[in-house]
DNA sequence: AGACAGAAGGTCAAAGAAGGTCATAAAATC
DNA sequence: GATTTTATGACCTTCTTTGACCTTCTGTCT
């Protein structure tokens, strides 16, 4: 049914949510073995699901005794999660980049999946129409914004 | 004897019946291949029958481990809200205006507070920029199609 | 210290596996 | 006979998987 990557995918954040440490450290090589692939695999799940945007951080080690070592940015306070997220966002952002913010936001419980997919649906290349820089531009500006009312204490 | 597209139709629509969540999930190939018929023919059922309009959504993802998605969006009375909105709302809309449907939308409890607010956000004047008629047109695509999501019984 | 071997992990391009689009042909309807 | 609807196929885009080749680190042997 589904793939290779979404199935690593899964196992990775399985054994991050069971750690107690808020991150896991791991061989390449082993994981590949495990799910009888390639080692660049990995990297190919590591770099499109557990990007920073969707609040991840990857370090690495090579050589004898090499590692990969997963670590998920935890759900910071709202003024430090706040500045992360400008940050992040910057002037101008891509759809993917705001997705996977977004798909962040989910998995922090900050969002729930109406308010995910409204955004989603917002963001979009399609809704907000356009050059792509203008666009781009525009979609800052609204994920900004609507991010001061998503860290609104008053709307729980 | 009824026509292919029809055939398709029907299929779809028993096994989404038949799911108790709302949706359904499967592969073009495997569907055109069990109809024998190019995969293309898939894409026209959908595209004719099964609309926002007439109730439906549909996601898909391509690639390795690709899928199609056919969403039942809510009931004939949502539905046919859904259809005067999309009249009220027109090719264009002012803030205000925008504003009052929001609050219409509150007042049913079609949406949260939260949502509300984000919405508002979204739809500002000031998130939206540009020029008057531009926004204007702006504002009611994002209206419109943020107004799908609300129909949506997969989310509830 | 320096050279080298072995043990990791990293990169990138190409192949594969879905689904999407669009023009056109064929069929049905008016 | 004209128009609309349906069916097909060639070609396109996106996402995944694989493999060949590269870089970095550790340890050992001169």
């Amino acid at each position: 049914m589904s793939n290779l990557a979404d199935r690593i995918e899964r196992h990775l954040k399985r054994i991050l949510d069971d750690s107690q440490q808020g991150y896991i450290i791991l061989r390449r090589g082993m994981l590949a073995a495990e799910f009888s692939c390639v080692p660049s695999q990995i990297n190919y799940v590591l770099s499109t699901r557990f990007t920073v945007e969707r609040g991840y951080l990857v370090e690495s080690r090579r050589g004898g005794g090499g590692y990969l070592r997963i670590v998920r940015l935890g759900s910071t306070t709202d003024r430090q999660l706040h500045q992360a997220m400008r940050e992040l966002i910057g002037e101008q952002i891509s759809q993917e980049r705001a997705y996977n913010l977004i798909e962040r936001l989910l998995n922090d419980k900050l969002v729930t999946i109406r308010e995910a997919e409204i955004l989603r649906c917002v963001l979009s290349r399609e809704s907000l129409g356009g050059e792509t820089l203008q666009r781009d531009i525009l979609r800052a500006r609204l994920l900004k914004n609507t991010f001061i009312i998503l860290c609104r204490e008053d709307l729980a």
